[in-house]
DNA sequence: GCAACTGTAACTATATTGGTTACAGACGAT
DNA sequence: ATCGTCTGTAACCAATATAGTTACAGTTGC
């Protein structure tokens, strides 16, 4: 499954963009949100301009911006513009040809992957990154930490900071 | 995303179980038809035992079988058998709690990706490994080997084989 | 021209998964 | 009872992917 935060960091830096509101940001100063290095920042942010999602400007005062206005940029577009492959992957080597059931079974799993991706993307293409930033007002006031699970429970889930 | 075939290769487990219908197979016949190695199996086959999926035999004439149905089996059941995580993960550091958007955009992100988990959830409750098997049959007297895209679109799937 | 940026290459560190060897313990057959 | 055939499991290595770091060329505003 999912390894990566790829995803996750890329709905952070274009919030953060529709946050500041058409005004450019440095690598730098996103790094220091999401606290990490500034090149992870500026790698993904080329990958985020090929897509269009933001544009960059090189040189003093340079910075990157959204490409779009925040409604006009869904959560499905962040993830085909970072993650590479479907949320599962098939078998790494194909299985025995020689098998009834391993020669086709691929077929099959390709099917049944297709409908969870689809899925996944039907629910991505709902929520804008105005929808995100909408959805993260309401916490700036309250804004305490997550509370955590209290007991035994706590392993169950890994997305917790 | 996705990067383990732990998915694909408990479903063709399941599905090879089924297949041979109530007889119980060993780690070593499992293996040859997913191509890997016999510890490999017996790995998966322990998750799936606990989970209930599968009984195990020890000893000589030993092996595994389905634990119920192949009806009563549904890749959801697979799924939290054998993937620990959600589909996507969330930041590997916590961001910084200093500024509005990284204090919180994780109490957001953890609203979508939750949404993400029950869009897949109901997708693999849906489909049972006796579904599988009724897919895979017609495949069987056709079978050939996948048909490639066929042109530069080739890249598009990391899953083909 | 200089200082402040991005774009990018090259490298290291870390984590996850898969593959392999090895062996203890269970169990049926004789 | 013991022997050969299995599973369960530990310990380790290899391969891969991502994150983090340093370094530097190229752009741009002042």
């Amino acid at each position: 499954m999912s390894t990566s935060s790829r995803f996750a960091v890329a709905v952070h830096v274009l919030t953060l963009m529709a946050w500041a509101d058409d005004e450019p940001l440095k690598s730098e100063q996103v790094a220091e949100s999401v606290k990490t290095n500034p090149v992870v920042i500026r790698r993904m942010l080329c990958e985020l301009a090929e897509s269009k999602l933001v544009v960059s400007q090189t040189g003093a005062m340079g910075g990157s911006k959204l490409a779009r206005q925040p409604e006009q940029i869904t959560l499905l577009d962040i993830y085909q513009a970072v993650e590479s492959r479907g949320v599962f992957s098939l078998h790494r080597h194909p299985p025995n040809r020689h098998c009834p059931v391993g020669v086709n079974i691929g077929t099959v799993l390709n099917q049944v992957l297709d409908e969870v991706d689809s899925a996944v993307e039907r629910v991505l293409a709902n929520i804008t990154i105005k929808d995100v930033v909408s959805r993260l007002k309401p916490c700036v006031s309250t804004a305490v930490s997550r509370r955590k699970p209290a007991g035994k429970e706590q392993v169950l889930s890994v997305r917790n900071y």
